[in-house]
DNA sequence: TTTCTTATTGAACGATCGTACAACAACCAT
DNA sequence: ATGGTTGTTGTACGATCGTTCAATAAGAAA
């Protein structure tokens, strides 16, 4: 899907072609330290998937925008697409960060903190499209790689046992929930997916007040609420 | 992300190289109806994207899976990502009858339709690993490419409408309709989604469960009956 | 049959792909 | 200084990419 491309109107490669590592990477020593040279790729694909897509994000494309010879990716991953796999795993992190911190700065009511979790899903950090590629990326990748597979595995268990976490203490019980943290992540997702596909679609806040409703339906509150305001709804049940 | 890829143990591109136009479409006349061959290729591109994944799936490979000459598909699309394109819209259109076939089925009862709708999600043509490397290639077009934007949007609100349709027949108030059969949608395409991506992870049975019990909140059920069975909860509210 | 239209071929083109590798350069240990 | 380790370069390679296009063949119209 990618070969020559000749064709006029795709996607913006020409934005800022040359000299681009600049912005992030400030004068990289010529021999960088190894750990720093990897996050200096990584970030240059991060970088290169939020500005070209996925089909966009070649090892040339990369280390160009690293400010590097293509040459030095082989030397630090063993291919392409280990190093779109552990860029994957960095923007993991990342949104693993962000929602920790989210839900950190919440008042420590349980519900709050839940909330918040969904919340802070849908705001900067997190929700934007160009993050979208490095997703879409990896998922193509998950079916044909048995490892990245393992690998998605992996990273949807952890997601969805600190939803857990937040859930049980949030009062639901612990029959329900494990097909409640399925639920929610799911609805997260799904929310995520079409807000970063047409961002015109419904607005991060509509997505922030459907996720908070369902999370009401979930944690126990009673059916009566339902047609009050969402932020009416945040007291605490347990 | 393609190219040469001379790495061992890749996408399974061998299975049935040669010859493999005669499944599906039996032995097309070398001049065919041209309906019959742009069918014909779009039918060649799912089961590329199916075998190969989004990055296996080029010109030359669904050429030849279609039993013909490479230089045809310029000639019935404007390029590899009209096809593409096309594509979604025949998997779309097959979804979209599948699920449209599933309430049919069911009982007049509007809520059995609505369950009907969201179960069949889950079911033997639609979440079937084989169809997300469309969805994938189909997403990586997206924010690079306006007029598949506009495509998605399009079929995501076909999508939508035929959800409110429902679910305003479920008896969900007029007001709440927008935001239900987002969340609803929402909810079926991350579960969707994550069952494509590991489907040892939970299974159809579970997501439609899952599906359904949220309908419930979703229609107006009282709390109360949140812990009862879901096949207990179809009574109609209007 | 002859003419015309057009589906179809197959090769060619230029570009890009991912990777491999020998040469070079920077830093450390001695 | 000197030798060794290793980050880094740049190019080369073979393969594949999407697209173009003159030539061919098949069927319809005359």
């Amino acid at each position: 899907m990618q070969g020559a491309d000749p064709r006029p109107g795709r996607a913006p490669r020409a934005t800022a072609p040359t000299r681009a590592a600049a912005t992030q990477d400030r004068a990289l020593p010529r021999r960088a330290e190894p750990d720093a040279r990897r996050h200096s790729l990584i970030a240059a694909a991060m970088r290169v998937l939020a500005r070209a897509g996925a089909n966009g994000a070649s090892v040339r494309a990369i280390a160009q925008e690293a400010g590097v010879s293509p040459g030095l990716v082989g030397h630090y991953f063993s291919g392409i697409d280990a190093l779109i796999a552990e860029t994957y795993t960095h923007v993991d992190a990342m949104v693993t960060q962000a929602l920790n911190a989210a839900v950190d700065a919440a008042p420590g009511d349980p519900r709050a903190r839940l909330e918040a979790f969904v919340t802070a899903s849908f705001a900067a950090p997190i929700a934007q499209p160009a993050l979208l590629a490095t997703w879409i990326a990896f998922w193509s990748l998950v079916t044909s790689q048995p490892q990245i597979a393992r690998q998605h595995d992996e990273q949807y268990a952890g997601y969805r046992a600190r939803l857990e976490h937040l859930l049980r203490e949030a009062g639901v019980a612990e029959a329900d929930l494990r097909h409640a943290a399925i639920a929610v992540t799911a609805l997260v997702d799904g929310l995520w997916l079409e807000l970063c596909l047409s961002p015109q679609c419904f607005s991060s806040e509509e997505a922030g007040a459907i996720a908070r409703r369902f999370l009401g339906t979930v944690c126990g509150d009673g059916a009566g609420e339902r047609r009050q305001p969402a932020s009416d709804q945040a007291g605490p049940r347990v």
